[in-house]
DNA sequence: ACTTGGCACTTAGGTGTGTTGAGTGCTAAT
DNA sequence: ATTAGCACTCAACACACCTAAGTGCCAAGT
């Protein structure tokens, strides 16, 4: 009863039930690969499996499922990562260089992976954390509102029209971003709020109250974490895989709209296997996926931002790991470029 | 055998059957409403409405259901709006009127009208269509990419860098700003590109290259039309309005994520009944949504941009059409305040 | 000219009973 | 440690039966 051959039955379960979607039997199992040998000694590996915990029976004489721990195993030992084909770069490629704006690779990205995958796929945007002040713009739309436009280093755009508490001068308003762009420009945007005060208290009464209306928003717009955004695509793909237990779409929906909840489990997920980091069924921290699979992996300078996927813990695990991991270095890649 | 009674009759199946989701038959009708007549009489009832198209039995004795037509004479004629209650009326308002911008009404509008109707809601962006250049700038990133901003009279920023054929000055692009802005200011966004055309024929040779090349991504930017966006909150009532037939959703979230299909399904809804339009059914033009009924209308100026839901044909329309028309008509008025 | 009670008829769905087939666990032999 | 053999289990299917809800239609009542 060697070890190797009870690692190789197990590859072998998951791969057929991945596929087939049935509980798998001893019997199938040695017609389907080749083992060497009958089916009652694979009935005693499974045994000991079952007893290990990696494998389930739903009822007494049925075939063998993976549990999340089969999984698991299979993920962390088992698996080689399948390359993509030639035609599938190509295409990966041409598809995002294409792209016009940031909102753009966003979006194709997210098509793309979820396409690739033939599950739902979701991108972060991309973190702000180490940009600067490269620009700041008041434009005057009406006496008392302002038009506030914040432009970083890595030439992000933020906006928000703003009201002021008194009537403002195009002269006096052009004069105060000079100053105020002098005294922060290059400034990290984590350390603006410091940076604003100190402009802040040294302005004259006089501009006073304008001056300090017009800080508070543009340390509110360096506040908007970018990361806080996500676009998600492909929640048709689980209707498909789902057509036998449409009881559990239901929760997986909920957590998939409830952006906090995936942004949150996404930054959770630490990089593990192969560059790429997967939540296994009950894993993941939130109730509704335990039944789901979160494969993510980081991307750009520091794979802070995540790209991922979401699937029914029966998936195909390295077909699946490769295409996010390609979709993250070809975005890391594209990002980089503009 | 009076036509109101039969109009009666078919009232009252509407009714049961949503809210019981079954076949509703002769006998039950009698029992739940004061109709006065016997379960005999209605039957004959019927077998009239039966013969008219407006309801049928999903098999030879069983209850009856409505029909698309029979859900549509039912919107047409017979539904009485049922106003919103006053507690709801409040909450819509405070939730709206907190919103910070436009992003953000957006996002609160169309989570809130998930929740009202149970449905799937979905927002279309504001139609730029009347808006004219405001301000325009230009902010140098690196000698040969330039940040292009374009700032239109309703306070919508549209960005985009953009690669320049030779390295650019500061001191020229500022006076090419200002001269651009001077000729182009005030213009209405449809009639931009002729402006553009004879700025960039009466330019000096010199900055010929780089002027034509900010003229064109301005008129790219002018084109980018923010009603080509929508938001959208709520799938997951799909899957719990939909637990029977669970084979239909999937062609549902198939034409949700074509955002195309929406947007075009959306303008081309003709406002009908009590200024709120309905589609029922197959007279949905996309075969995905046969088993599905969209309920929107217009809000804004020119109530161009629309707002509504998408829901199971068997849905309350009466409640469901009365809290999209609320939601217009508040987003409506926050949209002019700000 | 409608309405109504009565009645025969239809059918989905629930329940009970075999039957089958894939699969298991165990034991004894190799 | 492996294997053949065998008894056993159980979901899934098929078949038969029954019931409840519902229909359509007819003849009698208003």
């Amino acid at each position: 009863m060697s070890e190797p051959r009870r690692l190789e039955v197990l590859r072998a379960i998951v791969e057929d039930y991945v596929h087939s979607r049935e509980p798998v039997g001893s019997k199938a199992l040695v017609e389907r690969h080749q083992l060497g040998v009958s089916s009652a000694t694979i009935r005693n590996d499974m045994a000991v499996l079952e007893e290990e915990g990696l494998i389930a029976a739903p009822h007494t004489s049925s075939g063998r499922i993976p549990t999340d721990k089969g999984y698991r195993l299979f993920v962390d030992r088992i698996a080689e990562v399948k390359p993509l084909s030639g035609p599938e770069k190509r295409a990966i490629q041409a598809l995002l260089e294409s792209a016009e704006d940031l909102d753009d690779v966003m979006d194709r990205t997210v098509r793309l992976l979820s396409q690739l995958t033939n599950q739902v796929a979701v991108v972060q945007y991309p973190h702000l954390g180490k940009d600067a002040v490269r620009h700041i713009e008041f434009v005057l739309l009406a006496p008392v509102r302002i038009l506030v436009v914040l432009i970083t280093t890595s030439g992000a755009v933020q906006q928000r029209v703003v009201p002021m508490p008194e009537a403002v001068q195009e002269s006096e308003l052009s004069d105060l971003r000079q100053r105020l762009l002098s005294s922060v420009a290059g400034v990290r945007l984590g350390s603006l709020p410091q940076e604003l005060a100190a402009f802040v208290s040294a302005l004259p009464a006089r501009s006073r109250a304008v001056g300090k209306t017009l800080a508070h928003s543009l340390e509110q717009l360096a506040g908007i974490n970018r990361e806080d955004r996500m676009v998600m695509a492909g929640t048709a793909n689980l209707a498909r895989s789902t057509v036998d237990f449409p009881l559990s779409i239901g929760p997986v929906l909920e957590a998939l709209e409830e952006q906090v909840v995936m942004l949150r489990l996404l930054s959770e997920m630490k990089q593990d296997v192969l560059g790429v980091s997967v939540r296994i069924g009950r894993e993941n921290p939130y109730g509704g996926l335990a039944e789901a699979s979160v494969i993510a992996t980081g991307y750009g300078p520091d794979s802070l931002a995540k790209v991922g996927i979401l699937g029914p813990t029966r998936m195909d695990y390295p077909t699946t790991m490769a295409a996010v991991r390609a979709v993250a270095r070809y975005l890391s890649r594209i990002l980089d470029d503009s």
